[in-house]
DNA sequence: CGGCTTTGACCAGCGC
DNA sequence: GCGCTGGTCAAAGCCG
């Protein structure tokens, strides 16, 4: 897809680069008047050939990002459908782990602005396990990057946290630690802690429920943060089974192989990322940079 | 002494 | 039904 997309741009470099380039070197001052007269006809069909094709790509880049989401979209839609419903095309009785890939979820920020919120659809089913995960509507994941030296899994966002057990799962050699919201008794939020595979130096902290009290003072729960001295840069986004929100400890700048390293790409994520790249990409380049100014300057003149 | 962490045991969901 | 796995409990120990 992005290869594509900067193929787009790079044709959209070279068809400009030849009107607005040709412009700036008629030398329109050494013309004589009936010249000046052809010059200034040819430039204005210059301009609005610049125009046109300037519409048909943002037409095109448009176009190509509808198609994209739309893939996106379908992917995400076909890897989040059990393989019971791909299967047989109906949805298995639910059971407690199954169903929580089957949440759908809302969005808002929250508590330092770092903590993403999201909501699950009530489902029916007939375990007591399963009735106290319909308790907890909420699933958020944040993570976190953190010095790989440091062991412990603590994850400062801003709450106070009570650490009751600790768990070491069978994808992930890194321990999970499990920890109680300890700021009010009868706060039900939960919190997962566990480092990523791919990335030892990111903490991948998984929030269920949503805290029935107010936040405790910033300058009591972000130590960390301000030890470390860096800003916090989320990126918030839905996902199909849950957002994330990345959270550099060490960087000011948020890294994308960091995001990747989560596992937990999303489509909007993978969207901005792309509009990042593409961004970035195009300020870098120097072509583009003098055929932007050369259009500006011509809109203007 | 109160609060927290550690850690082994226990329970329930889930796949075979 | 059995074994694996994730989540939770609770006793013991640590620390300020």
């Amino acid at each position: 897809m992005e290869p594509a997309a900067c193929l787009e741009f790079s044709s959209l470099n070279l068809e400009l680069s030849v009107g607005p380039a040709d412009l700036t070197e008629k030398g329109l001052a050494s013309k004589t008047p009936p010249d000046r007269q052809q010059e200034s006809m040819f430039m204005k069909e210059k301009l609005n050939k610049i125009m046109e094709d300037n519409r048909k790509l943002n037409e095109m880049l448009s176009d190509m990002s509808m198609n994209y989401s739309s893939l996106q979209n379908k992917f995400f839609d076909f890897m989040n459908s059990s393989p019971s419903e791909k299967t047989a095309g109906m949805a298995s009785p639910t059971r407690k782990r199954k169903s929580d890939s089957l949440e759908s979820y809302s969005q808002e920020n929250v508590n330092n602005g770092v903590k993403a919120h999201v909501e699950s659809l009530p489902s029916e089913s007939d375990s007591y396990k399963r009735l106290r995960m319909d308790s907890k509507p909420t699933v958020s994941k944040l993570c976190v990057r953190a010095d790989p030296s440091e062991t412990s899994l603590v994850v400062k966002d801003g709450y106070h946290w009570r650490k009751y057990g600790q768990k070491v799962t069978r994808d992930n050699p890194s321990p999970r630690a499990y920890f109680r919201c300890s700021f009010a008794p009868s706060c039900p939020v939960k919190k997962k802690v566990q480092r990523s595979v791919n990335d030892l130096s990111i903490l991948v902290a998984t929030y269920e429920g949503e805290h029935n009290h107010q936040a405790p003072l910033q300058s009591e729960g972000s130590g960390r943060l301000s030890h470390v001295g860096s800003s916090i840069t989320p990126s918030p986004s839905i996902n199909s089974s849950s957002p994330t929100i990345m959270v550099d400890l060490t960087n000011d700048k948020l890294h994308a192989d960091s995001k990747k390293a989560c596992g937990e790409m999303t489509s909007t994520e993978i969207q901005k990322v792309m509009i990042e790249q593409m961004a970035a990409a195009m300020a870098k380049d120097p072509t583009f940079r003098a055929t932007l100014a050369n259009v500006i300057s011509g809109r203007i003149f």
